[in-house]
DNA sequence: ATCACAATTGGACCTTGGTCCCATTCGTCT
DNA sequence: AGACGAATGGGACCAAGGTCCAATTGTGAT
């Protein structure tokens, strides 16, 4: 399962690197060290990832400006946090911001490697709920507004005689409409239509 | 909006407790303090809280030991932490049971009344979210077996036809049954059925 | 044994949804 | 000008959903 999963390292020492490093690739891991923020930035191959594990005390950028730094640009990977210098409100801020663990050096690789898989599979699942959406909504893309209006009321319940009278158009265009707002939404079916345009926050409201 | 909003303090330190409660009560809260886990626990009455402020250590059960025994209770309230003698890990391991924030003594009292303000929001979300779930339940409870059955497989987008020959039955059945469930559910469409069945985990797999 | 409820189905009928073919009217892009 | 997508619908039809009245059968509870 771990075969081909990316873990990046960041951390300023090389001792740290290394040791992480083999660790991780004892464990089947593909690891990619980076001895700065700013190198694995310029890297620009972060969304690779499928976990960072990261020093928080660094040169330029600390680990959790790295992570923020990295949400900006997209990159939505789970961090595990390793430091030597740490005090509680820092790690507070850093599990607060999503980190997946956070750990003091010297830290047990058993713990290590329990984190880094923890993160992995948060990285999963969120990536597979990403490619997901991301594919539902390029559906959506297809629709005209139009479209994109009948579908709302649809899927909110309405008949397409009582979507017609609110678009001030026959019941005929809706299903029309609705026709190709099947088509294009590959929905097989009402329910499925429903539930794909849930994901997109239509009609859960109220 | 914090009128009658409860906030119960959990602290050994009388100290502690009496500036507590009188901080929180200066911004509206209704609150109520327990020199321990034990008298909080023996009152039941934890759940009718918005908001939880618990010392870390504490005679007995320590704060987050008391989260967890709460847990079993089925009262899920939302709790920040404050303690004098924090650790890292102890923080850590507070932040990723669900702790909405992890103070150190001396604490600033803006800070904590942010965290309060932020846990009883999320208290009020919660509870709203428990509140409705547990009102779609109500009502699937009085759901029969089959119609139970033809609910899961008309929320799948079958048609009725479909339905009648997995469970092998006549159509006609399946539109009879399909129609107490529309009324048991208080259904007012068939999309307002998928969203239900959704929030009771039906139909969204695959 | 009797009652209430669940499950089942028939028949009749009406409403909705969905699809085909075809046609018109606007804008936009080439 | 000509092509094209988008929006709009008429007509015809068929499939699917929904409802009313009525009836049978089985099962558990009183």
């Amino acid at each position: 399962m771990t075969d081909e999963t990316a873990v990046f390292v960041v951390d300023d020492d090389e001792l740290v690197r290394r040791a992480v490093t083999r660790l991780l690739k004892l464990d089947g891991y593909r690891v990619e060290s980076y001895p700065s923020p700013q190198a694995i930035l310029e890297a620009g191959t972060a969304d690779s990832a499928a976990c960072l594990v990261l020093d928080l005390r660094m040169p330029g950028l600390n680990g959790l400006e790295l992570v923020e730094e990295l949400r900006q640009r997209g990159v939505s990977t789970p961090a595990v946090f390793i430091t030597g210098h740490a005090d509680v409100p820092t790690s507070v801020q850093a599990m607060k911001a999503g980190a997946v663990e956070f750990l003091e050096k010297p830290f047990d690789d058993k713990i290590l490697l329990k984190a880094v898989r923890e993160a992995v599979e948060r990285d999963r699942t969120e990536r597979i709920d990403r490619e997901g959406l991301a594919d539902i909504e390029s559906r959506a893309k297809a629709l005209t507004s139009r479209e994109r209006e009948v579908m709302n009321l649809v899927v909110q319940g309405l008949l397409n005689k009582q979507i017609a009278g609110q678009l001030g158009i026959a019941e005929k265009t809706v299903k029309v409409h609705r026709g190709r707002v099947m088509e294009k939404m590959e929905a097989g079916s009402l329910a499925e239509l429903v539930r794909l345009a849930g994901r997109l926050g239509i009609g859960d409201s109220g």
